[in-house]
DNA sequence: GTCTATAAGATGATAGAC
DNA sequence: GTCTATCATCTTATAGAC
């Protein structure tokens, strides 16, 4: 319906239940339709602030259908948090090899932050709504206490640590606690940035736009590679 | 019931409709409590997460007792913001004006953004659990679309604007672009780290603790200046 | 696959007694 | 101030027809 999400990659289809559909709805996969409207409400409201029926209304169909394919109401979402996470760990991991492998011990504090940031603000930027609803989303899931957390430690995990293991290589004195200080901020700058909010527009009164992607990236990455640097008392 | 919260200054009493109580519960005041339960559940499971009833009930009266006082649930959430949004503005607001009139044009990037953080992190660290909760909620209000923008715009923009005009005393040639973006990271490294979230015990394994918020003062004052004069182009 | 019908309970809010 | 009682609505979820 809406899923135009083909840009750096290509899209994966882990469905709740079943994979094809074949008859009814005039569109391809009634359960990717559900998803994108479920992903779309749950990135504006937040979990408790979305009811199945809304979503099923948005997608044309009945929450019963909702439950057939996904079982519950945490079910759906959390197949909507699934969905584009492994995409976005494939690109990410892919884009910290390729920069070590063409840098090797050239490898800069910028160069391996722009490689960790850029596929999500790439997608964010480029892949249609439905990856902006998901990083919002995100942003939303990182800065809720207990789950939110837990979530982004089961489904994150892996590309940080990668990240922070290169990070190493660039500043082999750093003591740890200042990396995985250093790490939470560029975090929280991250998933702010992610959420596309506006609050950036309204202060700057439209100076700067929460939607400047490219702009975001390029401060981003040298904001955040001084602070390592400072922090870990490098360069 | 929990408010132990006289620290750093001393809280005010903005209550939804009425002042002083006299009789019945055999507390002090139970619009007080009424607010600090809410506060509490509010910031573990949002706004919609949280129904009138569980406040009620923690709080020992009845649901009736809530619309008295608050109105309607957001009447309740909203009281709930303003309550602590005023003793930090006036904390910040001091601390960013007494920082200057101490340094004068002698001013660095680290003191402005410790005068600009110091305070909230205080009062995270020594206020009590309901500055604790009271962060937590700022923190994802901070990531909530739309009205959560709008909300921190509302009451936290001032001292924003303080800070920054403050910053472009100390790097007089910045781009305005650049201080806004920087700001952007900074609000999204800080609001993180008021969130308390556990993540980064869990990615350090026990190294680094969310709670250890004099570590988080000082690196994050050392992050973020270092980031401030990356993305301005100073020093 | 998709819908109708409905169970079984929770929700925000109000009127009015004490 | 505080509670009891209640309304009208909405909630997730399931059974079963087509």
């Amino acid at each position: 319906m809406q899923t135009n999400d083909t840009e750096p990659k290509s899209a994966k289809r882990p469905a709740g239940r079943r994979g094809r559909p074949s008859k009814g709805s005039r569109n391809g996969d009634t359960a990717e339709t559900i998803l994108d409207m479920a992903e779309d409400l749950f990135s504006k409201h937040g979990f408790h602030g979305v009811t199945i029926r809304e979503v099923a209304r948005e997608a044309g169909v009945d929450t019963a259908l909702l439950h057939y394919y996904f079982g519950t109401k945490k079910g759906l979402f959390d197949a909507v948090f699934l969905r584009r996470a492994d995409v976005l760990n494939r690109d990410r991991l892919e884009a910290l090899d390729r920069y070590e492998a063409e840098k090797g011990d050239q490898m800069t504090a910028e160069g391996v932050i722009d490689a960790f940031i850029g596929p999500v603000l790439e997608w964010q930027a480029k892949g249609g709504p439905g990856w902006k609803h998901y990083c919002a989303l995100v942003s939303q899931v990182n800065a809720t206490p207990v789950w939110g957390g837990e979530t982004m430690t089961r489904y994150f995990d892996p590309v940080i640590r990668r990240m922070l293991a290169l990070m190493r290589k660039v500043m082999p004195a750093a003591r740890e606690e200042d990396l995985y200080w250093a790490y939470q901020f560029l975090s929280g700058a991250l998933t702010l940035t992610m959420g596309e909010t506006g609050r950036l527009d309204r202060l700057s009164e439209g100076l700067c736009r929460s939607g400047d992607l490219d702009t975001a990236r390029r401060e981003m990455a040298c904001f955040a590679a001084a602070g390592f640097r400072a922090v870990c008392k490098q360069g």
